[in-house]
DNA sequence: CTTGACTCTCCCCTTGGGACAGCCTTTATA
DNA sequence: TATAAAGGCTGTCCCAAGGGGAGAGTCAAG
């Protein structure tokens, strides 16, 4: 019996493309290759043979490796240490999949978080905050140099924020180049070190009002978030609250066109 | 600030070959390019950029998809998409490599098993074997017929089975062509069906000896097993065993001469 | 000016898929 | 019956995502 490549190919369910590239590598040789038209053709041992290589490639050997074991092994005990080898980079390989999942899966539950945030973007609302457990750096600065707190921040704590990243502003105006900022965290616990304070952060009361855009353009909510409070002759607190929902991101620095921030006023009740 | 290839490369840690394909690609295109060497020079800018290009990379994105990416969007939140279709390609992945990584271990477990067994080779030894409970067909034809029923047991007891596949002989002697032979497979529970007998197998005390090699040279294994016996005037009981330890593989048909198989010769006590 | 360190382009290698041209056989139609 | 179309077969070239290496040109320090 003799088949030609097209009918070994269904046979074996190995391409007639593979089947060609095997050949040319000595890999699988068919039996019988017509001298003038160069057809190939291929019988029951070759059967045999494509069968060990299906199972060799399935098992993610190249065809360099299975060239070798084909060629001077035909028992699966002498190729035990092939295969332990095998399973250790399939091991490595699994692993490595598993931290870009855990990875890729945090940054879409995050933009998932943020989306459903938009929702209702741009709303005024008043609502209620609870205490939390901060570690919070005070400074004296321009409002540009908040960066250089955070990373104090991230550095002491880094394993143990849990929440976006705030700010409380502690003038009751707009101060250009002496502001009195506390940059914060909200952490699970905490103690303490130099120059880091860390302890409740009363809640309360607010309105509320999600920024979306460049920091630059904040002054616009602000004008918005004070129109409402003065309305209603609210008596506001000290300190107010900057939540950096969304900053630079962790593919893209980010477009600042979709930074988001909430600015949280806390009124006396 | 400028910097040539090489420092490019060692800020970004991507190599020498990857940046030039980048730059081929109009991926990351080097902020200069010295007219006349054809050296290239990058900026900040590529920095940037660069940084963005790594982690995609690390999140398995061809380069086709990075430059689609990088090319039409420059935030998280606008390839969402891609992120979730990424990390479905990824969880397949892995689970294909889990499927093999199991079904290599299978086949090391086994091998390893073999490997404890031979340790022991030819010794002609005498031990007790234990009660077992076996799916057994019984027919009469000739030796090279017992493929046959060693089919019919696979079919229907294929996920109960629990040891090696066995025969038993019930001829006192040797019969070519009208033997009488009972194919089993130890299971691990069952009943009755179309000619298969589920039953318990009674142990006792036996003679044995591996048999290593082809089928067809078992007859000097049996010489040498009965010699010992008659040596030692047992008087030896109905039906024998031979145990199939390893015969052809999952990988390779296999090397006969690899074959290894185990006869038991029950005797009185 | 020399020397050593860089950098350039070009080619080969992997494992097939896709496209394309040319040859052969089989089948359907006029 | 002659012819044409369909489909199978062949080979060749391009592509991915770089690593390795050759051979030649370039830069900067001594």
């Amino acid at each position: 019996m003799k088949y030609g490549i097209g009918e070994f190919s269904r046979i074996t369910s190995l391409s007639i493309k593979s089947l060609r590239l095997y050949h040319e590598k000595e890999i699988l040789v068919p039996s019988e290759v017509d001298q003038f038209t160069g057809y190939r053709y291929y019988n029951e041992m070759n059967i045999e043979f494509a069968k060990t290589i299906k199972i060799l490639k399935e098992y993610d050997f190249s065809l360099a490796e299975i060239k070798e074991i084909i060629d001077e092994f035909n028992d699966e005990s002498e190729i035990l240490e092939q295969l332990i080898k095998k399973k250790n980079e399939i091991e490595k390989k699994i692993a490595r999949y598993k931290d870009i999942s855990v990875s890729i899966d945090s940054i879409i539950k995050k933009e998932k978080e943020n989306k459903m945030r938009i929702e209702n973007e741009f709303e005024i609302e008043e609502k209620e905050i609870e205490t939390m457990l901060i570690a919070a750096y005070r400074m004296k600065g321009k409002y540009s140099d908040v960066g250089k707190g955070f990373g104090v921040l991230a550095k002491n704590f880094g394993s143990e924020i849990n929440g976006k990243a705030m700010c409380l502003y502690y003038d009751g105006e707009y101060k250009e180049d002496d502001a009195d900022i506390e940059t914060c965290f909200p952490v699970r616990k905490g103690k303490d070190v130099d120059g880091i304070s860390v302890r409740g952060l009363k809640g309360g009361r607010c309105v509320s009002l999600m920024h979306k855009g460049p920091y630059e353009l904040l002054g616009e909510s602000y004008r918005k978030i004070f129109n409402y409070i003065n309305a209603r002759n609210y008596n506001t607190l000290i300190p107010s609250r900057e939540v950096y929902i969304k900053g630079p991101g962790m593919i893209f620095k980010g477009n600042p066109n979709n930074y988001l921030t909430e600015i949280q006023i806390f009124i006396q009740r």
